[in-house]
DNA sequence: CACTTGACTACACGCTCGTGTAGGAGTTTG
DNA sequence: CAAACTCCTACACGAGCGTGTAGTCAAGTG
């Protein structure tokens, strides 16, 4: 889009190297006076493209968003239960991912209606793949959170696999653990009705 | 233990105010100055009680670890499955528990030490209970972040299913959910060995 | 009584933060 | 040519932060 050359606009370098050090150290760990230096340019130049720190948040929202709903199109094209293939989420989404877990964390708006979306999706998919859950939307909402949860705790689980799973291997291997979380059920049906019956006394 | 008549000490009114703040806003988000005024106390006497604010969060974190524990044994002495049962997680440990996630995103060593332990411990489980994951790592890695995943995203899950999940209802709704993910199988063995092979081409 | 000790407060420090302002350099436009 | 506009930098301001210091007050101890 906005490829030169080799290089990039000052304008998209800042927005990217704020969705890169907001995903790193979060919203707050994360300073103008970083951005601008991760980026190349004074701090001055980061308020005057963007006006303030919340503004370049929205910034880096509604661009998250954009990339991430076209990739998310893309995998919809390439078709259904694919989708969940760590080889097919490439790696360029996953500094999106990482700013946007941690945007959503901080409160944004944005990032919590891409949230709410990922449930209804969520929830729309399972009912047409014909599985039926006690109580569906809290299934999607649980899924929701489980697709994110690697991301939030990439540091721990790096460090329990031995393997850095930012890098496309790492991230293979902990796709492949999160799909057979979904593959083996851990307990039958009936285990699961006892438990709903002992729960609903209290 | 330390309860007194129907008040704490003031070191323990501002250990419970750090976690209680610590967890809601992270650790940066909450000044020594706010966890004082939550105690009631002034600033000076947390420096006082705990030196600096690092020292106080290790305080949190062991603290935190040790009721953790506490619970921990509890619910394996009432007995195995049993354990996912959410009314059984009592919403005393869940102030805890969203500090130590807090603490553990903030890089703790503490929490990251309860992390692996976790990671281990669901392994050492996964074989015991006859589960033969491919990557039986990973597979406990994913585990253990799934269970802290729904802490995280507390106002997501909350705001999607119109009702608080820090409530006993509201986290035993999330939680039957989360246990629906582990009981349906959403992939064949055969579907899941397909996925495998293709991403091995990469 | 004099002295010490621990809980506690008030206040000032240096630092970093987001933000505001003034202005320079290069291009476009009348 | 000059005015205007955009991109960009340098620098200062006030606020909030963690931290340091001095001192008050009450309880215990010889």
């Amino acid at each position: 889009m906005d490829r030169r050359i080799d290089d990039l606009t000052a304008r998209a370098r800042i927005r990217d190297a704020a969705i890169r050090l907001f995903g790193e150290r979060g919203i707050e760990g994360a300073s103008i006076r970083d951005i601008a230096a991760e980026a190349g340019v004074s701090s001055g130049l980061v308020r005057h493209h963007f006006g303030s720190k919340e503004a370049l948040r929205d910034a880096c929202d509604r661009y998250a968003k954009e990339r991430m709903l076209e990739v998310g199109e893309e995998l919809t094209d390439a078709g259904g239960v694919a989708a969940l293939d760590p080889a097919t989420l490439h790696p360029r989404v996953f500094p999106l991912q990482l700013y946007l877990v941690r945007s959503m964390m901080d409160g944004s708006e944005t990032a919590a209606a891409l949230f709410l979306g990922a449930v209804d999706s969520i929830e729309e998919w399972s009912t047409a793949y014909g599985i039926h859950p006690t109580d569906r939307r809290a299934y999607a909402a649980a899924m929701a959170a489980i697709k994110l949860s690697v991301f939030v705790f990439r540091d721990q689980v790096s460090k329990a696999l031995g393997e850095d799973i930012t890098t496309p291997a790492g991230y293979a291997r902990i796709g492949q653990g999160l799909m057979e979380v979904f593959t083996i059920p851990l307990i039958t049906e009936e285990q699961a009705e006892q438990l709903r019956k002992k729960s609903e006394e209290n």
